[in-house]
DNA sequence: CCAATATGTTGAAATAAGTCAACATTAAAG
DNA sequence: CTTTAATGTTGACTTATTTCAACATATTGG
């Protein structure tokens, strides 16, 4: 039923801040290579507004419009590492000797809010 | 007329490459935690389809749920230097002494495709 | 200053994202 | 092996995201 999610239209503060914060280092690193909105919309496939929309933080714009932001300014490979594995030290220590393939109820740390 | 962006219905191979990478390691994360599907789902008030196509690298889905994801899994701080302008040599190097606030196109550097 | 143009704003229309129900599949626990 | 529960799949439905036109504002270059 396309019910908004509820992250999407009041996300949590961390989440906003995080948006707000990228979407001001894509403005940057844009003016930075003297790209106007409408050049970074033409190398995406969106339009003006969305771009637009990314350098506000929009929580609803689509992870892909972000994403080709950074692509188009030569910043994607920044995204690589995101919730590594490797570097996820927390995850590494509760991951007992096995790494199941569903999360079962029953084992579950009590983790819950 | 909400057109699909093209980045959304067929993302350059790095972007659709940089979200199915994301995903798996969200998932690897949510299992280390011994979490399932639905639980991310509930603390970040969308539904278990929604968190499914995260794990899937699902380009459509939002930056916040994206991003909600991973602060549900407390790995929203690897977020934070995104496309940050001290990390971003390139656009130190391009950027002249002044930070314009828009980006005239007589000055512009002939970067386009 | 003046002219040119990049960006902001608004409202309407179209499409894709998100949801849900129901059922199938598959892994885990005992 | 059996039971239980987590995850996958499908299609219908709802609404948010995206787009666009038109105009306003503001910055830049000359």
């Amino acid at each position: 039923m396309g019910n908004r999610i509820r992250i999407t239209e009041s996300p949590p503060a961390a989440v906003e801040y995080a948006l707000r914060q990228l979407g001001r280092n894509l403005r940057t690193a844009r003016l930075r290579r003297r790209l106007r909105i409408q050049d970074v919309a033409d190398r995406i496939g969106a339009s003006r507004f969305t771009v637009a929309n990314l350098e506000k933080g929009k929580p609803g714009a689509s992870a892909a419009a972000y994403f080709g932001a950074l692509w188009a300014l030569g910043l994607l490979n920044q995204a690589d590492n995101l919730a590594d594995p490797d570097r996820d030290e927390e995850g590494k220590v509760l991951e007992s000797a096995r790494s199941p393939r569903r999360a079962s109820r029953r084992r579950r740390l009590d983790n819950d809010f």
